[in-house]
DNA sequence: TTTAATTTGTTCGTATGTATG
DNA sequence: TCATACATACGAACAAATTAA
């Protein structure tokens, strides 16, 4: 009853590479540690390279995976194990019974953010340094936008305000998101990939934090009217022109938002920050 | 030749929740699209809150996979699907032949690492934000160093400058070693553990991509004894405690050392930061 | 040093629920 | 409604690596 001749014919995983014992005898040759290289890290490298490449596009569709197992020459279990860091990783997702296999998004930051999520939960990273850090992106991204803005950008950010300004006292759901677009708007203007992609990880994860703290429905009007008023000064100074002034509004914005939800000892701490930076 | 029952009892997976067709009538009634949790994820969930939590920590081991099928009642494949995830995600690793199981990591930043990784490969991510943004970094990270230093910081950052000296125009892997214990001991005197991490990966790529770019060798003694001086001259301004030349240092210094590696006209734009934030 | 036991890496076969035409 | 193709999941077996007797 030996279900089938059980060759392993194709067995060619990299592990192949034993670590060559060193017995040359001269002390000058030096090999490094072999970690072994699975299979499916093959092919995760291998889908990995197409997407950071452009081969394979945000909507393109991976092959069924009885396809791959023929093209990689691995087993079902194989390629199965590939398609689940790559989804981890945010770079594809499937769904049971798609006729056209996993869909490729492209590259994204959730792999970051549930970094950080993880260093919050377990305490690594505390709403202060949080707040502290948000602080010093917002500020010097209202910085840069006040020197690069163009035209568009202030459009944009006029209209996110009006948004805003509609949404006061009635719809927080329609106030935060204008919020949000507000924030990302500036962020774009700073015309710096990085600022723009930490300070969007970081806004939504204090977000979440102070949506768990604090009941949404508390923000009431006064708080709405406050912020609406903190947006439209940061607007005025990226309009003018002036640097300093914008990065210095951004942060009293956001210390004068936050500061009620830090412990009096980090809040001290933030203070001192804001003189140590002496910005404006 | 029905090799076995196969009778499935124990199929469980998550996905036996349909989402309930919304026949109440009412509008206001409203349902949350469903995403089916597949049974590899809820492992990873128990697992990944384990460690979150600190009931499994660094340098533990997990059960082996056969121990895992048991208690979480699921074949091998569904677990071994789940440790492909957390290991690509730098919680566990896993070895063949492992008596012990899976090692457990803990938290790290290597998936952040990845991720930045990917998005400059991608070209989402050019060197000059990758420049610019750390000049914000480490300038932030030197002004709040400069203001909450301890005398054991100042005594660190003494030890790595001497390790400097001492390799300097000698062995460029220990300047090198040095270079980034300095910057590393700076990072942690900020006390601002976002500051940190952003800062050591944004760090990491970097080195890696001007390594790529020009050969180390050509790093000669001059560059190591201007780098020299830089440190030097940081490590005065954090003593004396004044935050905005120890910013103004750290920027300046960043600046003379990549500006060369820019094209020119990136080269412009991070001067235009400079003199936007005029910091010092 | 060799051997035996255990573990991970990998493969194959099968069954089941789901989505599309 | 039905057939088809898909992903999810299970189970058994083999191969290779590691450790301890």
């Amino acid at each position: 009853m030996t279900r089938q001749a059980r060759s392993h014919p194709q067995r060619v995983d990299g592990s192949g590479l034993k670590p060559v014992p060193a017995k040359l005898g001269s002390d000058d040759v030096s090999f490094r540690p072999i970690r072994p290289v699975r299979s499916y890290e093959r092919i995760v490298e291998q889908i990995e390279e197409a997407i950071v490449e452009g081969r394979l596009r945000d909507g393109d569709f991976l092959p069924s995976e009885r396809e791959m197992m023929v093209q990689f020459a691995v087993s079902r279990s194989t390629v199965r194990e590939a398609m689940r860091v790559l989804e981890s990783n945010g770079l594809i997702r499937s769904r049971p019974g798609n006729p056209n296999g996993a869909e490729v998004l492209g590259l994204s930051t959730v792999a970051l953010r549930k970094t950080v999520d993880r260093l919050v939960m377990g305490r690594r990273i505390a709403l202060a340094d949080l707040v502290h850090f948000r602080m010093l992106m917002e500020s010097s991204a209202n910085m840069l936008a006040a020197r690069l803005r163009t035209e568009e950008d202030l459009v944009a950010l006029e209209v996110a305000l009006e948004d805003m300004q509609a949404a006061v006292a009635a719809d927080y759901e329609a106030f935060s998101a204008a919020d949000v677009r507000f924030h990302g708007l500036v962020a774009q203007a700073s015309a710096n990939a990085l600022i723009q992609m930490f300070n969007d990880v970081v806004h939504d994860v204090v977000l979440d934090m102070i949506a768990s703290k604090i009941a949404v429905s508390r923000e009431g009007t006064s708080m709405m009217e406050l912020s609406l008023q903190h947006h439209a000064d940061v607007l005025e100074a990226i309009r003018s022109g002036d640097a300093r002034r914008a990065g210095r509004m951004a942060r009293e914005a956001l210390f004068e938002c936050y500061s009620a939800l830090l412990a009096p000892e980090d809040c001290t701490a933030v203070k001192l920050l804001l003189d140590a930076c002496a910005l404006g």
